[in-house]
DNA sequence: CGCATACTTGAAATAGTTCAAAAGACGTGG
DNA sequence: CCACGTCTTTTGAACTATTTCAAGTATGCG
């Protein structure tokens, strides 16, 4: 049953974005894959491993990251319930990017071989899953100039009006108060900042009652400040509804 | 002919990471385009645009950005003879990043339409280019960890060591010189640094005989010094010759 | 209750920025 | 082919955001 909710809500995001058949959407629900829960602080695919199966998240929170020299990691991307965190992995299966839960995660992994099936039979799917990376690119590409130009405030707070949308989007997010359970040490890698300063930023946001954080969850007091220093704009995300109806 | 040896040199790029049928091949080379030019310094797609069609450089040197609050832009990847920039526009046609000819650029604009059929046709090719989208991805992902996590030394190597692989898979280095015809203040965007401390950084590079850079071109006097202090290894490029067999 | 993990705070050090100005390259027209 | 204006690179000095190191306080868990 979770894998059915599991995929039915991948279906939603799909269809958020490309304009999809009843038979094109059953065909997307037809998908098998199998329940694996990862405890937090695991790594569940890593660099070098060549993968046969791409990981949809049922429930918690994922982080991907490329290693670096000095046994750091460098976080590009989260990804919370309803994404399928590594979709790219079909067409490039050796993995240069790893998947780490934040915290106890539930992840559907489904066959490359069902997603190829699935993508051959119906074009329409295939460019719907080609979208899918390529929205996943425009994000990474914010993300980019994110860390590489803007200050510390900033990025913080453009990270959390990010990850408020897509909270709200898959119905998780209550009113100010949205889910983020993750640590401010793994919040500043994937910000490119130290534990120290991001903490230092996030109490200068408390204390001028903007957002507030705790373990397990953030809330806005004050989103239109928010926005204003992260100078957030949604619009990159493609969680508006409006399909691209061709293909 | 120009549009011929455009085609070419994109198949070839093709085929690296996608093993294609003669027909499909052929189905490739059978695009069809219009060649335009692009003077120094002219932006060619804007942000906010629709667009019908996708940009191949053919020669040249293109820049992607995202513009940001200040009237800065952020440049997110760098586009040279035989990238087709961007591919992600066939599916995402409303435009989130712009491109700006760093240098006099010529590009075959080839219609959506065009590439959409040929994707249709060809389930292979819709995985093809599927995949070029998603190591495009890949590139930009590393790209945010350098600018994200890495000091200004190590994001110069790193870009100079990317860049050289790059030109030298297309055929366009010259043993350890290769063109770059790119500004430091260009450049310095494209690394979140200002013009002033990159222009250090590459006179301690020249100093140290490490690499030196003029208006036109790079010439790397000792590689294993500059992969070492950027951290670079090229796995990320996918681009060795060995396509993936599937699909 | 005690240990581990996460968060908080302070003070000193530094990488990178900002501002300002000079020196060098480049193309264009006279 | 020289003079001129423009664009790019280079250099200096003062400044600041962020890091680093180090120690202390919460918080949760067995």
């Amino acid at each position: 049953m979770a894998t059915k909710l599991a995929l039915e809500r991948y279906l939603d995001r799909l269809r958020l974005r490309s304009k999809l058949s009843t038979a094109e959407c059953d065909a997307v629900r037809g998908l098998n894959g199998s329940i694996v829960t990862v405890a937090a602080n695991q790594d569940f695919v890593r660099i070098g491993d060549t993968i046969d199966h791409a990981c949809l998240i049922v429930d918690g929170l994922a982080a991907r990251f490329a290693q670096i020299r000095n046994g750091n990691r460098g976080t590009v991307a989260f990804h919370i319930p309803g994404d399928m965190a590594d979709l790219h992995s079909v067409v490039a299966p050796n993995v240069t990017w790893a998947l780490h839960a934040a915290t106890a995660t539930t992840v559907l992994q489904i066959p490359h071989t069902e997603l190829i099936a699935v993508a051959e039979r119906h074009p329409a799917i295939a460019f719907a899953f080609w979208r899918d990376c390529v929205v996943d690119a425009n994000v990474l590409a914010q993300w980019s100039v994110n860390v590489g130009r803007k200050d510390a405030a900033a990025r913080v707070a453009h990270i959390l009006c990010e990850m408020q949308v897509r909270y709200s989007v898959i119905g998780l997010a209550d009113g100010s108060r949205f889910p983020f359970p993750i640590t401010q040490t793994d919040l500043a890698d994937a910000l490119g900042l130290t534990p120290v300063h991001l903490n230092r930023v996030l109490k200068r946001f408390k204390d001028e009652r903007i957002v507030t954080k705790d373990l397990g969850s953030i809330v806005v007091l004050n989103h239109a400040k928010l926005a204003a220093i992260g100078e957030f704009d949604s619009a990159y995300l493609e969680l508006a509804r409006n399909p691209a109806p061709k293909s």
